[in-house]
DNA sequence: CATGAATGAGACTTCATTCAT
DNA sequence: TATGAATGAAGTCTCATTCAT
């Protein structure tokens, strides 16, 4: 059994490790900023020296990448679904309502990109999350509605985007929040549906 | 003569360097990032050696400082303002109204703070800057009101503050999507005040 | 007068430092290889610290590029008059003798490429360097002339060439063998000539 | 069966991977520099670890030593036996004839070594590789000859082991180079002697 | 007002090496 | 035999900052 277990364990520790340095890299990356944040740091909390880092990943920018693509897999996703669909009301609904919950898990990884949009730019990556976000918002809109109907539609978006992030300091469940946020914005997008016709 | 016109141009020319390093460096730390714009990159747009800057400014952080207050004045003023009316419907119209005019100038410096975040909390500044939205926050929102009616308050601020950065890509005259996006604000912020009666 | 010394001796510093880099830096480079001579070292035996080093030049192969230019400037002469002359035996003993000469100030220079072409291959500088000496090779060679003339030519260059290195061991005063070691080359090429006819 | 083969190939394979291990390290070390290989490029290539390597060596500068120990053999064997012949000039013409075959296979040996000088200068093989030049030229020379003999025949030497690495450029068949370089070679030192008479 | 020169801290990164498995 | 994981030393470079001139 013990020889088992240690069998088992020794392929474990690595993906334990890379997810560890991931995780504790996450957290410092939204706490303290990404350039702030020194690989030395990051090993010190994992107790390993910051050469064991670039044993798992071949940069700093790589951490961030692998970080990204874990978490934005489900939004990636929901593009491409959305592009699928007819562009209707109940799509772009339905798209606020996925998106919505897709947010409660990848709202670190958007916290992450929204507090360093600067440093971001620069990296190939931060192209990328961008991409996301204009993607959806393409997805949102209807481009020929008029500018009300627009502006309704962007609220919508940015009622359940950000409102992910600042709501923290009303009181009440996070979960009832979330529904309270996304109710709002289908709401709005039904107004917005309902000036363009 | 030209003693003399030197002497009277100094205090001139000091406060007008003053001023154009500002506002290269506002530009740099908006475009690449605080952390990620060195003073050399500013000093060398300006053509001046890193060091001249220290003859204007204590420190890098000075700069952020006295750049974040002129452009925040404004808003201060504002939520001064806000503190001695009292908490009705119009208050919370009027201040919304007036925020979305104060953003427009206003605009380059939330820009630098939104994407900045991470870098300026543990800047003395970052405090500050957030503490402004915060104060905003507080006098949109009605404590007591369910939370529907806070989410519709929270959504009307996020939607005039995050338009302004969010709507450039779409069509139209900046000004007129303001008020489009302002419009849309006083009705979530009527209709938050419908619900909590 | 101190004064005036002063003001002197100002813009000298930098003049001075720079010129006490590059000595330090080609006596290190040659002596213990470039990848293997840290700035670190070249700082310490300057008495500064490795960040000034930056402050003079912009990498560690700046350094260099720098010193190779300078030392190279001569060999460049020599082959941009040769490229001008006729293709005649005098030009070819011309040649030789002047490069006999040059080498005696080049010699660091070449001993430092010799001794470090391996890892100067890959940086921008390997290249020039080598060229010089394919270069040399080309003006020394008659491309038409029979296989026993074409290594008396070679033989010749390497002869100045490499002895210059070599024969350090040799007892006797440098100026001598040098000239020993010309007169060699310059026979060898007459007899390459006279084999050509 | 199958024990049985793997016991008996055991040890083939192990002198196996240490020959590929030397010949890749080799090929790197004289491409790319002993210091700038690194001992992972090289496990890459060979499909390994770099870990591995430490099976087959206890060191990066123990591959180098095993590799120039395979190498040299030759030379050494050769210097030995010029140690025993008597110092004529048919001895140094035979002694500079078999140099010249031996320098055939052993080129890649002295390319590394003359490429990689100022590397291996501190490691402890470097100065074995510059003891077998320091005989070979010992033997070549005649100590009490004139300057203009010693020269000769130094240039006899240079002209047999540079000529083996400079002529690559030169069109025409290697053997019949080598020949030609040899022949030179000969007639140099043969014309040492008669100088020194 | 501004520059030239230098510093010290710290960042990312690479490497040879070790050791349990 | 070889790998996975980690270490510690070292290296190059950048930056904000200082100070004499």
């Amino acid at each position: 059994m013990a020889t088992r277990e240690a069998a088992a364990s020794t392929p474990n520790r690595r993906r334990d490790t890379r997810r560890r340095i991931q995780e504790v890299a996450l957290r410092h990356f939204i706490e303290r900023g990404y350039e702030t944040t020194s690989l030395r740091e990051i090993a010190e909390e994992l107790g390993v020296t910051h050469a064991a880092l670039y044993y798992h990943f071949r940069s700093k920018e790589d951490i961030l990448v692998s970080v990204a693509e874990g978490l934005g897999g489900p939004i990636d996703e929901l593009i491409a679904w959305g592009d699928q669909q007819p562009g209707t009301l109940r799509t772009r609904q339905e798209l606020l309502t996925r998106y919505s919950e897709a947010l409660t898990a990848a709202a670190p990884l958007f916290q992450l990109m929204q507090e360093n949009q600067a440093v971001l730019r620069k990296l190939s990556i931060g192209q990328t999350l961008n991409d996301r976000v204009a993607a959806l918002s393409r997805l949102i809109h209807v481009p020929e509605a008029p500018l009300e109907a627009q502006v309704r539609a962007s609220s919508a978006l940015m009622t359940v985007h950000f409102g992910a992030f600042s709501l923290y300091a009303l009181p009440g469940d996070a979960e009832e929040k979330r529904k309270a946020l996304l109710g709002l914005g289908l709401e709005l997008l039904a107004a917005a549906d309902a000036e363009h016709r």
